[in-house]
RNA sequence: GCCGCAGUAGCUCAGGGGUAGAGCAACGCAUUCGUAAUGCGUGGGUCGGGGGUUCAAAUCCCUCCUGCGGCACCA
């Protein structure tokens, strides 16, 4: 009998029959470790503990606690969240379960609906085929014996599935007692692993391999840990992420809202207004002396939108728009529109253009409108009509990998600026399957982009920008860099963009006139930092959980008095921080000073300033952050000075460190 | 757009065929108080819109709109 060599995660090896299983390896060395072991690791891939290992190979057998074990535990819970519904209603067809982040979901074919009762139906049983405790046992059948016992059954997508399984590779069922299913594994030893540390999150509809045109199918959404600690810790961050909501955010603090009359577009308030406004008097300031600023108009005749392709692409995402008189004999047709480009091409086009001007960068804050699906609106991130802090580069082939870079610090120093400082991801996106353009456009585009992204890698000094390929997740006129950011709590959002377009300043017959006195077609590059701003706000009241830093507060300060007698020095102080540039309110009313703290902190509102009898003899205001307990009193100018210098935006900072610097 | 759920006072929510409710907020009065809710009182609603069933509809049925959770979409 042959041996083979096997390595352990110490790096002790040792010699063993070859064909021994994982079950058989750990009860050899140790029976404590058999008893825990639910799987095992072998060169990296998890395994079966049933399962022979059959050449040398580093090995490590996973017990229940191991984080190896984790998607084990999720995906079983699949299995047995699947049976349990089976067996609550017969008939029910199943067709996948992966394991996601966090948890996992199955998708069901059932003619009646679940109601949100069930979920705590289907948790029961689930709790009752654990304690069960039947094993999971793996069997190779043929095809037709899988096809001919579902076919029996009645599931009809399985058998899709087992069709779709390419040729030689093994067909794999699963038995948990009575009840089976296709599956590629592997799965722990018996249900009873599973544990209590798992919960029904919620259910949804889909669609049989995701693609609308196929079956709706009923998804049930669940998370599973290892230990109950982890599952309540889990459930908790997800209150956490609720009481962060945007939507929640905006009407506590008074920054906006929705009406029925206006789906998906925003009504700012005063106070939402002033954080916007803020964002975009940075992001000008970014752009001074780099770009130059325009505005294209709302309305464009279709047939602009014809030239551009838009109207054919994207025509039902576009608003169009008419003379809304009966007896007018004006029967033109506009699209709002839903980019900027097509506009910034006229204002290129408009003249004569010299190599000389190139790269020329045109910037707008324009206002877009796209009909989005109404299943897709959401508060602020995903709207109808939006602000993008937009710009087109026009320049030759030879300058776009240097105006891609200088793209990037642009973005990456923004987003520093905003507070998000943690990891962040790049992702260069290719050419998708529709699109324009020829294949040597593309090659080169893709060519020249993919060695920016190498240099953008090279420049991550802190190793904290990724890199990655999105492969056909381009735009239909040319590859993109897409720039996703990682906020407070873990979440990414894809925010900025950079997409290299050879497509439009042709169709529009934008050129300029070469060194050599020719006639040449520019390069377009769109790109935007934030994005939408609405969006980006959004991500940032998301991410601060409304405790925005002062250069973002809409209201940085409140002056509340403790006693009508301090009234006139509460005017005094409020005058002070208006001076000084502050956004700041009075509060004189005959109310206590905890309801006033109580309600200032309930708004959000960074810096309170209490006045009594003893502050205005003394000429002093009692500073209160927000979420502090504490209190510090000082001289009313050094506390309006400290504020004014807080509350200047970080570039205006920087700028004033470098002013102070210099001789 | 698709599946499911929901829409009652400014906000959070109860009421499920028989005269619309609570807390907070608002307003009025009293209270001048030292860092997250002072007390008492008063007003407030076509129960998302439209249609139907019924002697009678917030409540049951149909339809549309909007929102929420996913799916699909996201130039």
């Amino acid at each position: 009998m042959s041996e083979i060599t096997l390595t352990f995660p110490d790096g002790a090896k040792r010699s063993v029959r070859k064909g021994i299983t994982g079950k058989e390896l750990a009860e050899s060395i140790a029976k404590s470790l058999a008893k825990r072991a639910v799987a095992m690791v072998v060169d990296g891939r998890l395994a079966d503990l049933a399962d022979p290992i059959t050449a040398d190979a580093a090995v490590k057998i996973v017990s229940r606690t191991d984080p190896e074990a984790l998607e084990l535990i999720r995906h079983d819970a699949a299995h047995v969240m699947a049976e349990a519904v089976q067996a609550l209603w017969p008939g029910t067809q199943v067709t996948i379960g992966p394991v996601i982040e966090n948890g996992f979901f199955y998708d069901f074919a059932k003619a009646e609906p679940f109601h949100p009762d069930d979920l705590a139906k289907i948790e029961a049983k689930m709790h009752e085929i654990i304690a069960r405790n039947a094993p999971f046992t793996k069997e190779f059948w043929s095809r037709e014996q899988a096809k001919d016992f579902f076919r029996k059954k009645g599931e009809l997508f399985k058998i899709e599935l087992v069709d779709a399984i390419p040729e030689g590779e093994d067909l794999k069922i699963y038995k948990q007692g009575e009840w089976l299913d296709l599956c590629r594994g592997p799965h722990m030893t018996s249900t009873g692993h599973i544990g209590k540390a798992f919960k029904l999150t919620k259910f949804a509809g889909s669609y049989w391999r995701g693609d609308h045109n196929n079956a709706q199918l009923q998804r049930i959404y669940g998370t599973a840990w290892a230990t109950e600690q982890e599952l309540t810790a889990y459930l908790r961050q997800i209150e956490e992420a609720e009481k962060r909501d945007h939507r929640k955010l905006g009407r506590e603090m008074d920054l906006f809202h929705f009406q029925e009359e206006g789906p998906g577009t925003v009504f700012w308030h005063a106070n939402g207004w002033t954080i916007f406004q803020e964002i975009v008097g940075y992001m000008r300031r970014r752009l001074k002396g780099d770009y130059r600023e325009v505005n294209a108009p709302q309305l464009l005749d279709k047939s602009l939108w014809e030239t551009s392709g838009h109207w054919g692409w994207f025509r039902e995402n576009m608003f169009m728009a008419q003379s809304a008189g009966e007896d007018t004999e004006d029967e033109r047709v506009f699209a709002i529109k839903p980019m900027n480009c097509p506009g910034h091409i006229q204002i290129f086009k408009h003249g004569l253009r010299s190599y000389r001007e190139l790269p020329l960068r045109m910037s707008e804050f324009g206002i877009v409108h796209r009909y989005e699906p109404s299943g897709a609106l959401h508060g602020l991130m995903r709207v109808r009509a939006f602000t993008q802090d937009d710009a087109h580069v026009f320049c030759t082939p030879e300058q776009m990998a240097e105006e891609c870079l200088k793209i990037n610090d642009l973005i990456l120093s923004t987003y520093a600026d905003f507070g998000f400082d943690g990891e962040m991801t790049v992702k260069l996106s290719t050419r998708p399957e529709q699109r324009v353009g020829s294949d040597e456009a593309w090659d080169h585009a893709e060519r020249i982009m993919s060695d920016v992204l190498k240099q953008i890698e090279a420049r991550s000094h802190n190793q904290k920008i990724r890199t990655a390929i999105n492969p056909g997740e381009g735009a239909f006129y040319g590859p993109k860099f897409e720039y996703v950011l990682r906020d407070a709590i873990g979440r990414d959002w894809q925010c900025g963009t950079t997409q290299v377009d050879f497509n439009l300043p042709e169709r529009f017959d934008a050129f300029y006139i070469a060194a050599d006195g020719s006639k040449t077609t520019p390069v377009m590059i769109h790109r935007a930092i934030c994005g939408s701003m609405e969006r980006f706000l959004g991500i940032l009241l998301e991410n601060y959980a409304g405790h925005l830093p002062l250069w973002l507060a809409p209201v940085q300060a409140v002056v509340c008095t403790i006693v009508s007698d301090a009234d006139a020095y509460a005017g005094t102080v409020l005058a002070a921080l208006q001076q000084a540039g502050l956004r700041a309110q009075i509060d004189l009313r005959n109310e206590k000073i905890n309801l006033k703290v109580r309600e200032h902190s309930l708004t959000k509102t960074p810096v309170i300033l209490v006045v009594g009898k003893r502050e205005a003899e003394e000429g002093k205001v009692s500073m209160r952050r927000l979420g502090g307990q504490d209190q510090r009193v000082m001289p009313l100018a050094e506390a309006v000075a400290a504020l004014a210098e807080e509350a200047l935006p970080p570039d205006l900072k920087r700028a004033g460190a470098r002013a102070r610097l210099a001789p």
